[in-house]
RNA sequence: GUGUUCGUAGCUCAGCUGGAUAGAGCAACGGCCUUCUAAGCCGUGGGUCGGGGGUUCGAAUCCCUUCGAGCACACCA
């Protein structure tokens, strides 16, 4: 099914044509004047030059060779040469039907649907989520759903930090505290406990701890960087140790996530390719691609068209040692062995951006990734706090992702025990779930690549641009519906019928936007376009609600008609926030 | 220093591939519930779109310049 604005386009390409004109200049828009008119086509000014006729003249032939259209009702020219258009209701009823019939509300699928891999997530393992992780979750696994939605086929990997001096440094710290474990017993031959020697708190309490006696000590910094190499070179004992950690905190990462409704399809991480490497860095000199400078291994990225130095795409250090450029090279040859992508999607803080411009020409130049693979940068912003600086903690530090919701969720449900008469069990599981939703359209309503400030008031409230007032509209939504079937409706027999007035007719046209609206989002990667939409659609639907009575309409086929209406909002709008990553409870 | 992003109402943000009178929300003020969830709806006030220049019939939007803020600039990730 085609998309609504470019039905109406078609219809004005073809008058514009009929009337001796170019085509091209048909294109159909929103109204930006409300008042005026619904849609609106400004071609007539574009074409007044090339024609060299007034433009009022050129809309006023256009208007006429419409005057008999099917598809709009209305069609009037104004000083300049505007075109003010109103579609006609028949024409917008059969669009619906097209919707409601049609799988994905008659959302075409992509001509070439792609592969593509989305890299969000990136935490550290024996390391808490933190506020940091917050937005690549967020925004890359709406990015995932609104791309699966769109048609394509997504991988989500959540690229684990889990190799390197970190290891090194847990596993230092753990040995300090219980030297005895049989892991550091060199000759045991025997099997490994399955049970870990640890708890994720305690692993978390270990890391920091060592990560900052290694920067006084460098007695303790040796012995970690000792076990690191044991670790990297297969020392059975630290092996297993390693695994234990990897266990233990990917356990714990799943359950945070899940909280806030993000699944990945690969827990792949930086070790994953450390055994390609080598192989890697071979490649990369025997091609001529790498040359060394100032000792260290690089790659000229340069190009002719550059406004600034770039520097080279560091591979080696001086020391022969691998870095994060290396890993993130390495991750891009494995991944286009093992499953093709044809784009890969990195959601990553802003500030990554030279870096991942690096490493994305470097892996071009020396072919690691093919000529038309996509290779897109998605970067956010930072979340501040309220006096416009990075969010802390209100002691300065660095606030867990799990406070941060657990905070949300206990804002929340002192709310709604405030405005309403539910049982704290029943009242606790809503809270959850629209917490969610403030954290998260908190988030995404704002363009992922600029910062935003967190304010837990503004977000949990129930008024304005908030999630809790999208899922209050859906709730409200599914309130009569359920009405409607205790008096016996059948929500499955009824039939939608042309808008009987003004506020249905501007439902039924945000409605009719939806298609146009998702193949944006999914271009543009922007699910803050989904979030204005069903800001729109839900004041659409607030207003008509106002305005209409429903269940007591007495025409039966109109009341059927209001019913289905609103199944329809409420199919689009559940649609919306579940690509969102949120959803909607029954009651609130 | 070089590059880059940004500057829109008191606050938080849309709009930016050029179109008519620059939009929301919050906050302020005023209306609307014996009727489908009033956590809603309707209305009022609030703006040199940082400043200046240019392109254009037409600029918040494109170009130049200037001021201000953030960020990044090879052996960290």
């Amino acid at each position: 099914m085609k998309k609504f604005l470019e039905m109406l386009t078609e219809e004005m390409q073809q008058a514009f044509t009929a009337a001796g004109y170019d085509g091209n200049l048909g294109k159909v828009m929103l109204s930006n004047r409300p008042d005026l008119c619904e849609y609106q086509c400004n071609g007539a000014m574009a074409g007044a030059k090339l024609y060299k006729k007034a433009p009022i003249m050129i809309a006023n032939d256009v208007a006429e060779k419409l005057a008999d259209s099917k598809v709009f009702s209305e069609v009037v020219a104004v000083a300049p040469g505007f075109l003010n258009l109103k579609v006609s209701e028949a024409f917008l009823l059969t669009y619906l039907q097209g919707m409601e019939a049609n799988e994905k509300f008659g959302l075409e699928k992509p001509e070439h649907p792609k592969k593509i891999i989305i890299d969000y997530g990136g935490p550290n393992v024996a390391k808490p989520l933190h506020v940091g992780h917050l937005r690549s979750a967020v925004i890359g696994e709406s990015v995932k759903r609104i791309s699966r939605y769109v048609g394509h086929e997504v991988i989500g990997d959540v690229h684990l930090g889990d190799w390197g001096l970190q290891m090194g440094l847990v596993i230092t710290g753990l040995q300090e505290r219980q030297p005895d474990l049989v892991y550091f017993d060199e000759n045991y031959t025997g099997e490994y406990p399955e049970e870990a020697p640890f708890t994720i708190s305690e692993l978390e309490e270990i890391y920091p701890a060592a990560s900052a006696r290694s920067k006084e000590d460098p007695e303790y910094k040796a012995k970690a960087m000792e076990a690191t190499f044991k670790l990297q070179s297969g020392v059975r004992g630290y092996r297993a140790l390693w695994k234990h950690i990897i266990n233990v905190s990917v356990n714990d990462l799943k359950k945070n996530y899940s909280k806030l409704n993000v699944e990945f399809d690969l827990w792949k991480g930086e070790s994953d390719v450390h055994d390609i490497i080598p192989e890697m860095v071979a490649y990369m000199k025997d091609n001529g691609y790498a040359h060394l400078s100032e000792g260290a291994l690089v790659v000229d990225v340069k190009e002719d068209t550059d406004t600034k130095e770039i520097p080279p795409c560091m591979i080696l250090k001086s020391d022969g040692a691998s870095l994060y450029n290396t890993t993130d090279l390495a991750t891009i040859m494995e991944r286009m062995k093992l499953y093709h992508p044809d784009e890969l999607i990195y959601v990553v803080d802003k500030r990554q951006e030279l870096y991942f411009e690096q490493v994305f020409r470097c892996a071009r130049k020396t072919k690691l990734v093919e000529p038309e693979t996509e290779l897109k940068f998605l970067g956010f912003g930072t979340m501040n706090g309220k006096d416009g600086k990075p969010f802390k903690t209100r002691q300065g530090g660095v606030m867990r992702l799990e406070n941060l919701i657990k905070d949300t969720q206990d804002e929340m449900y002192k709310k709604i025990k405030e405005g309403r008469d539910m049982e704290d069990a029943e009242a606790k599981k809503v809270a959850d779930v629209v917490a969610i939703s403030a954290l998260k359209y908190g988030d995404l309503s704002n363009q992922a690549s600029k910062d935003y400030v967190f304010d837990i008031d503004r977000f949990t409230s129930f008024e304005g641009d908030t999630g809790p007032y999208i899922l209050y509209t859906i709730v409200r939504i599914k309130s009569i519906l359920n009405k409607y079937k205790e008096q016996g409706g059948d929500l499955t027999a009824v039939k939608l019928q042309q808008p009987g007035n003004a506020s249905e007719k501007e439902l039924a046209m945000e409605l009719a936007q939806f298609n146009t609206m998702i193949a944006t989002a999914g271009e543009e990667l922007a699910p803050h376009k989904v979030c204005a939409y069903i800001y729109d659609l839900a004041n659409a639907f607030n207003h008509f609600y106002h305005e209409t009575k429903i269940l007591g309409e007495e025409n039966e086929e109109r009341k059927q008609g209001l019913v289905a209406l609103l199944v329809l909002t409420r199919d689009i709008l559940e649609t919306c926030i579940d690509m969102l990553g949120f959803e909607a409870p029954e009651k609130m």
